[in-house]
DNA sequence: CAGTATTAAGAGTATTTTATCTTAAATTAA
DNA sequence: TTAATTTAAGATAAAATACTCTTAATACTG
């Protein structure tokens, strides 16, 4: 079962990262966060631009440049980020991949799989990128010791 | 969100497409469920020989072959069934796709992930092929009307 | 027994996703 | 000004997934 596309597990590693290496600090450099996650830095960039445009975070060019939350982590959910990493339709689709499904046309599993979605969608909704990136040990978030 | 594969997805389709259409006949022609269902002959028929493999249909060669299910269709569960096309490891991996995160090196989202596999688990579990078989209007199992 | 419909297996192709690399422009600090 | 750093766009490559095609073996029907 693949819930989250690489770029979205990447993201959000990098976003929890942010909350607890980004604490005080001014800008955090993008390169060192690659480093220490184990992700390609072109490949993180990417993501980091695409959280940037969307206003989770601001960048900074030059020496001391980086990244850095646009607005409190505690105001900004996983399914905020998700939004944007996944696209608008995750959350929405149906279990069988059957076009025409929905509450008027439902496939055999349309109605017990809207109520675990709604469960999916609260633990997304509910959870923000502060709690979860402050539980966490940075080296928890690396791919090979 | 992309909760099962391709395989899978065409799997239970044309297992719920049995259900109903074979009650009473013998087996089930797998040429023209491919047709009902918009699904690559070839590749239904792969994915029909695994679940053959596993034991939850038979099958009969020769003129009026085909598939039948093994077993009565109430005993399987979807869960039994997407063990075989997505792997026993289906529901156990991390949700950040982080190698070490278990129980016991927990990543920040692992113990609210546990809670939803739970129910995941349990849906697909409690669910079996006879009850989302029966429900189902045939036309709803295809791609294209 | 002969013909044929069907399963079965595997090679091969296409598509999508993931990842890397290159180049250049813009911005900032010192 | 110079060096460091991000932004941006796009070419390319690698890997995973999805799909198709070919061939062979099997077993049923008449």
């Amino acid at each position: 079962m693949k819930v989250l596309s690489k770029p979205s597990e990447y993201g959000l590693r990098a976003l929890m990262f942010l909350v607890t290496k980004g604490e005080g600090k001014g800008y955090v450099n993008i390169r060192e966060m690659a480093e220490e996650l184990d992700i390609s830095f072109h490949f993180l960039t990417k993501i980091l631009q695409s959280l940037t445009q969307a206003g989770f975070l601001v960048s900074s060019r030059g020496p001391n440049g980086g990244i850095s939350f646009a607005r409190n982590p505690q105001q900004i959910s996983l399914l905020d980020v998700l939004y944007v990493l996944e696209g608008q339709d995750f959350l929405s689709k149906c279990l069988l991949g059957l076009p025409g499904c929905g509450d008027f046309a439902p496939c055999p599993m349309h109605n017990s799989w809207a109520v675990m979605r709604v469960q999916l969608r609260n633990l997304f909704e509910h959870t923000n990128l502060s709690e979860v990136g402050q539980s966490v040990q940075l080296e928890r978030l690396r791919l090979s010791p």
